[in-house]
DNA sequence: CATGAATGAGAATTCATTCAT
DNA sequence: AATGAATGAATTCTCATTCAT
């Protein structure tokens, strides 16, 4: 009987996360993927267009959420300036970041460690640089809503704060921290960052 | 007419600089180095033993200077502890970071953003295991010295230190920071570094 | 239209065939051969892995039967050493090599005259030694079982009787003798090697 | 002080005789040998107007001796083909053999071991062939001079001859016999081949 | 869905030799 | 006599991708 459809693609995505996190997408072939997924060559492009492709879908369910924590945590969405002020805001953001790491682990390496050579190698940058053009068009949206807060706030600092935060993903992952020490990091980083930003925009 | 050794040499240096900063140390392709410095390919190899070589010998000056960096600034060899109170001190650490930045800015970008592929590709990782186990040695060496101070530090927390350092160190170059701002932000960092680092010692 | 793979392997193994033997391992490069085959270089490397592979595959069969030779002929296997008195021993050896070389003509130069620089090289002296090893097991495993013959023959003498019978196989082939001529060299060549023997041994 | 000439040219041939027995003719580079001999590079064509006719001179001295003989030994230079009876003749040409291998035997293992990729490297062949005509050719004169002589030999019989001769000679530099091994095989081989031959022209 | 065959564009490195000084 | 610089021609092997079936 013939493997389904699904059956194939899910082998060649598992073998290729895998290689990728063994030796990095240059140094993996299609071919070395191939044939530990048992399939030809060739067929590999039935499912996915390129070698590139390939890594990007692989690696989708990581950035899709990377994505959207960027909207919502950052929220240009709806999020007033003041609700930082909550406990219930730092628990929440806190565990969205957990959440990611416990899910994405390895898929997260792959981002940031294993993927030069692919259209994903400036991951990173791109992100920190849009979440500093998001988190600057929010304060400014801030400023208009209540005049009285302080949003005079220089890009490269928010840039840096950025900056910060991947590091710290980057360093919990490349250690290999149990949850339990990632969890301990993670809200020392929070804390430190909320209670910062507070002090910073004075509210 | 035939050119002077140090002439060809220092163009294949030149070239190899700018096309590494251009497309990295694996897209750079021998033969383009060649073309460029308006030499012979093979001729390439009767300065440098490799293409590894060259990248080794063209970052020499700046890996020369962080290897110095490392022992004199973490340095095991005679700093107090205490001398850290000092306002000397930090003076004289942020001008040696202010200085490895101002010569070498283009070569460290090189080290930290288009190594991989060389046998630098690993740098910065290596820079911070080394100056983590010193400056753990160097904790270990003060305790006998001063009992009474707190060197209870764990090893995460001085690698996470020496990680932020690089990271600021990669912003500054990534963003072509002027003097005038490295300066600043510098100057912020190494304070804050201080700062922590005595409150955490307690003395 | 798609070639059978076989054809193409083929292909490359009789052009390499005549390659070798006209320049040597070393003096044909993969490029003739995929040149002369009609297909692309790299398509080579999906018959063979390298060239040196090639080459070992080209000579299979002939390596494989001297192998062969080699155990059955020197055989410890069950040989008696009464045996060689016997008219139809002589027989059978003698035509065990003209067969090989009626078969593997070709073959057997390239491995004993165009082999150098590939893995094979020293094929001619690894044999002669093998060859030595299990002749001088299998004269103890006589002495053991016909203990009044004289099996004290010294190791030197063994090797030189091997090297002579290669000497006189490249011979054959160097000078390509008819079928007719190496029949009755080989003849004299089996006599009398087989006479010599008796006597040494004094059966 | 310079160098003298001569001394820079033994020093060339010095190195060139350790390299050349080490690696072989095609695996040493003029470069090694410069390096080693400590000079530069182009100076060595000074000396000798190529690689090859390094070699070439290199091995001068053993090609001449070998010259000699042949044309001394084989002689078709008035030895009669009676002499061959008197015990004198095998002593001298003994020890002319011994003399060889006692002063050149590093030379000859280039000569026989060494020379591929050079143009000596079918020296033995030639050497075969040509030894293989003078002595036809004497035979020849011998059978105008001594009618009742058997000098029906077939040339390839005068051939193996020369090639055994030549075998033997390998096998004693191949493994390194010493000055008594060498001597006592020898002694049985000449013994055995002015033997055999006086039979084959039933003097 | 799947396959075997084929391709083209490189890429790093080697080496004997020559030239200008 | 000696040197440093330079050359050009080669060579093996790699790899993502496409085509015909």
């Amino acid at each position: 009987m013939q493997t389904l459809k699904t059956d194939t693609r899910k082998r060649i995505l598992n073998v290729s996360k895998r290689l990728f996190l063994k030796k990095g997408f240059r140094e993996t072939t299609t071919r070395d993927i191939a044939r530990e997924a048992g399939i030809n060559l060739s067929n590999l492009y039935h499912y996915f267009a390129s070698k590139d492709e390939l890594f990007c879908q692989l690696l989708k369910p990581a950035t899709n959420t990377l994505e959207a924590m960027l909207n919502e945590h950052h929220g240009i969405k709806g999020v007033d300036i003041l609700s930082m002020q909550e406990e219930g805001y730092v628990e929440a953001t806190l565990e969205e970041y957990m959440d990611a790491i416990r899910k994405y682990r390895n898929l997260l390496k792959l981002l940031l460690f294993k993927s030069q050579g692919s259209s994903l190698e400036g991951y990173k940058e791109y992100y920190v640089e849009k979440a500093t053009r998001l988190v600057l068009d929010w304060l400014r949206a801030m400023k208009t809503k209540h005049p009285e807060i302080n949003t005079d706030v220089s890009g490269f600092f928010v840039h840096l704060n950025n900056v910060w935060m991947f590091t710290l993903l980057e360093e919990v992952l490349m250690h290999d921290l149990t949850e339990e020490e990632v969890r301990s990091v993670m809200s020392d980083y929070i804390q430190f960052e909320v209670i910062g930003w507070r002090k910073m925009i004075q509210i």
